[in-house]
DNA sequence: TATTGTTATACTCTATAACTATA
DNA sequence: TATAGTTATAGAGTATAACAATA
C-alpha cells in the first residue's frame, strides 16, 4: 500500500469538479492556517501584497478588488494589531503608504510556511515527474489567462504569500 | 498564434504557487459568477449542498463546516429570498429539515452554468490529452486527501453545484 | 474641480452564550 | 439531562454615499 498506480479504477471527477474541488481545498488550508493565527484570508492576502510593496490605499483597492472604504477599515484593523503601518506620501498629501511591520512580515512568512507544508503533504501521492506536469499544466492555465485579462498574475501571486 | 508549444519559454510558477493561484482564480470565478445573482460563495454552497440533500440545521453545520447558529441565520437569509424552505422532521420534533424551493433550485444551476462555461473557457489552452492529464492529476490528489481525512469529499463536491 | 482617504450606515457572515422546546 | 434550533450579542468584512483635505 506503498504510493502510486492503483488510481486506474478511480471513478475520477469531471475536470470542472476536479479544478472546483482542488479550489476549495487548497483555499481551506489557507484560511485554516492563517486561522491559527487569527487571520482572515483576505487579512493574509493583505500582508502578502505588501511583501514587496508600499502601495497607497487607491493601490491596495486596486490590487485586492475591493473599494477603497473597505481597504481603508482592513487596514485599520490590521494596525490595531501592529502588522502594518501608514506612512505619508512623500509626492502627495492625500495619499498614505500602507507598509509591513516586522511583526507583520514574520506572521506572515509563518504561515506561508505552514501553508507550504500543507501542499507538500497533499502533493505526495504524485511523483515527482507528475509534479511537474501538474505544474507546467496549472502555469499554462494561469499565463494564458493572465495573458487574456491584464496582468492580474501578479497581484494574486502574493496571495499565498509565496 | 493558434494555440499550445510555446510554454517551454515561460518562467513557470512553483507547484505551491500554481495551486495556491489557480484556487484563487476559480474561487474568484465562482464569486464573482454567485454575485451576478447577489449570491454570496457561502448561500452557494448552501443550494449547492441541497441540491440533493435534505438535512437538518445541524446536518448542514456538518457539511458547510459552520456553526449551527451561523447555519440558522445563513437558511434564514436564504428562506427571506425564497430560496430555502424550512419543513418539519417527521421523526424528531426538535429538527427541522430545510429544502431547495423550485425558485432557488433553478438559481443555482443557472449560477452553475455559467461557471462552467468559465471553467471551460480557462481550459481552452489544453489540448483534450491535456485536460485528461491535469484531470487525472488532481483526482488523485483530491482522492488520496479524502483517504486520508473522512470523506470531505462528496461534501465539497457540491460546493460548485456539480 | 477632481482625487485621496476616512467616516457613517447598512448588510452579510461568523462565533459564543443563553434560551426554548422537544427527547 | 441532553439535543435541536433560535436568539442576543459582538465583531470582521463589504459596499455606497457623504465628507474633509489636498491637488
Amino acid at each position: 500500500m506503498a504510493a502510486v498506480t492503483k488510481h486506474r479504477t478511480e471513478p475520477e471527477l469531471s475536470t470542472v469538479d476536479s479544478l472546483a474541488q482542488i479550489s476549495f481545498l487548497v483555499q481551506g488550508m489557507l484560511e485554516r492556517r492563517a486561522g491559527e493565527d487569527d487571520f482572515s484570508l483576505i487579512q493574509m492576502r493583505l500582508l502578502g501584497v505588501l511583501r514587496d510593496r508600499r502601495p497607497t490605499i487607491n493601490e491596495l483597492a486596486r490590487l485586492l478588488a475591493l473599494d477603497k472604504s473597505s481597504v481603508s477599515g482592513l487596514v485599520d484593523r490590521a494596525e490595531r494589531r501592529g502588522l502594518v503601518r501608514r506612512g505619508p506620501s512623500p509626492v502627495d498629501g492625500r495619499s498614505v503608504l500602507v507598509s509591513l511591520t516586522r511583526e507583520g512580515r514574520a506572521l506572515a512568512r509563518q504561515v506561508a510556511r505552514r501553508f507550504t507544508a500543507d501542499i507538500d503533504l497533499l502533493l505526495e501521492p504524485l511523483s515527482p515527474p507528475e509534479r511537474a506536469r501538474l505544474t507546467t499544466l496549472l502555469s499554462r492555465l494561469l499565463v494564458a489567462h493572465a495573458a487574456k485579462r491584464g496582468v492580474d498574475l501578479l497581484a494574486t501571486s502574493d496571495l499565498a504569500g509565496r
